[in-house]
DNA sequence: TTTTGAGTTGTTCGA
DNA sequence: GTCGAACAACTCAAA
């Protein structure tokens, strides 16, 4: 054995040292290649959203500097991760490649065409666990078939899971010598924004796995003992807001479980409601991996078949006032306002808006789910067609179909004082809290003295809540049969 | 196999 | 203004 023993580690949105298995396995090796390949215009469908490659962008700089601290670097290449991973293997001589599984259904046919070129050439391959609990399999019910209920998966969870975490690295194998000539810098891969739509997202985000750390153990100190009520507000920060440090893979879910067990004990004996619900939370990003993996149609299909006739009607003019937040429903303004400055919405608001979308104008969930995938910086295939499906009653454990969130009513009990719609519908501000979230009904003169021409300064209600509300359950009434 | 109880997030109406 | 009931019926989980 004189050659020493190298291997290729493919990054993918698994972007930190901790807990991260190929990383722990490429150890084994003396030479290893951490690298990342961007496909321009991969052949999958959902392929990442704008808001997305953002975050990406600073989330591979920031992970490219801590490997450059172990001794390591992350070798950034464009190209179809098949060919290129197989042509860095032979450029450096490597007998293997190492990643984490991802979940999406739609990489594997990347994934099985990498196993057919690697084998070809000879190659090991091996992959690890990837940034789920509960892989497809692990959690079954006892008749072995898939959960379709939340709490029956989650009681199960609790009874069955103990977390086990890895701290990072304190060294990495050498980068071999002999460069690869065809790397690209993180320019080249043309992820950030022609126009800057992005300056929002600087002052509220920091990518990284470094922060990630930070704000779970902030939340897990602090946030989390209110969580049960202030995380229904959405004009407090009452959320971990750790969901784009999860979908880049900066944070293990194991590692906040372990935190949890740690600080507040056994996940099946907390008794703490706040920490319960928060940890509810974080186990619902696994039930959406899990009936992604065993549905694995969903993305585009709904998965009670009976919605597929559903009579959802193409509307561009609405579509269009909803995605600009001018429906003339404050709330929901509001909410894809705060989407589009941030690249994330309030969870409460996610369910309101897509609420809104679906109910009220009759638009297909399908352009909901797309329209967040292109603007969320966490969007996360699992977590938005579940989310999506669920609120259009398609899904599973779904809303039933007579729960219509009412627009005005959710915001006068969710932001008595309409600090929410103040902050994202600053022509509202000097409106008092009492008429905020219905201005139409505000009386003229509340209306002229904080400044607001209906129609001019801010719409008109597109649609009419009752009037829309009756469409829509009849229209249900219609599929049961 | 059969049976029984339960199921994230709500709204409206009428007393 | 507050409160409880009705909204429907079905699928799922587990004993």
């Amino acid at each position: 054995m004189n050659s020493p023993k190298t291997a290729i580690l493919w990054i993918r949105r698994d972007l930190r040292l901790h807990d991260n298995q190929a990383l722990l396995h490429s150890l084994n090796f003396q030479q290893v290649v951490p690298c990342f390949i961007w496909e321009d215009t991969p052949s999958t469908e959902w392929r990442m959203g704008a808001a997305s490659k953002w975050w990406l962008h600073h989330s591979l700089h920031a992970f490219q500097q801590s490997l450059k601290k172990l001794g390591s670097d992350l070798v950034l290449v464009k190209g179809t991760p098949e060919k290129k991973l197989v042509e860095l293997a032979q450029h450096y001589g490597a007998s293997s490649i190492l990643w984490n599984r991802s979940y999406n259904p739609q990489e594997a046919p990347t994934i099985q065409a990498l196993m057919r070129a690697a084998g070809q050439q000879g190659l090991e391959v091996i992959a690890c666990q990837g940034n789920l609990l509960c892989e497809k399999s692990a959690l079954l019910k006892d008749d072995g078939n898939p959960y379709k209920v939340y709490t029956a998966f989650w009681r199960k969870f609790i009874k069955v899971y103990t977390p086990t975490c890895q701290a990072k690295p304190t060294q990495l194998p050498a980068l071999p010598q002999a460069p690869y000539t065809k790397t690209a810098t993180l320019a080249d891969l043309n992820l950030l924004p022609d126009i800057p739509w992005d300056a929002g997202f600087n002052e509220y985000w920091h990518p990284g796995e470094e922060h990630a750390l930070t704000k779970m153990r902030t939340f897990l100190k602090q946030g989390v003992l209110r969580y049960k009520s202030d995380r229904d507000q959405p004009h407090l920060a009452g959320t971990s807001m750790l969901s784009p440090h999860l979908q880049f893979g900066e944070i293990h879910p194991q590692r906040i479980l372990q935190h949890i067990v740690d600080t507040f004990g056994p996940l099946g004996q907390l008794t703490d409601p706040n920490i319960i619900q928060f940890t509810k939370e974080v186990l619902w990003r696994e039930f959406s991996y899990h009936l992604l993996q065993h549905f694995p149609h969903t993305p585009n299909q709904p998965l009670v078949k009976a919605f597929q006739h559903f009579p959802y009607q193409k509307n561009k003019v609405w579509f269009k006032a909803w995605t600009k937040g001018q429906t003339g429903y404050p709330i929901v303004d509001a909410g894809m306002r705060q989407l589009w400055h941030t690249g994330w919405m309030h969870n409460r608001v996610r369910m309101i808006t897509a609420s809104f979308l679906i109910k009220h104008l009759g638009v297909h969930w399908l352009e909901g789910a797309k329209w967040f995938w292109d603007t969320l910086v966490d969007a996360d295939l699992a977590s938005n067609t579940q989310g999506w499906q669920w609120t259009a009653g398609c899904g599973a454990d779904a809303a039933p179909f007579f729960r219509i969130f009412n627009p005005i009513t959710q915001g006068e009990k969710f932001d008595p004082q309409g600090l929410y719609a103040a902050r994202w519908c600053p022509e509202l501000r000097h409106l008092p809290a009492k008429w905020i979230y219905k201005p139409w009904e505000a009386p003229s003169h509340e209306l002229k003295k904080a400044g607001i021409h209906l129609g001019t300064d801010y719409p008109y209600p597109i649609v009419d809540h009752k009037e829309s509300r009756e469409r829509a359950l009849s229209q249900y009434e219609e599929i049961k049969k």
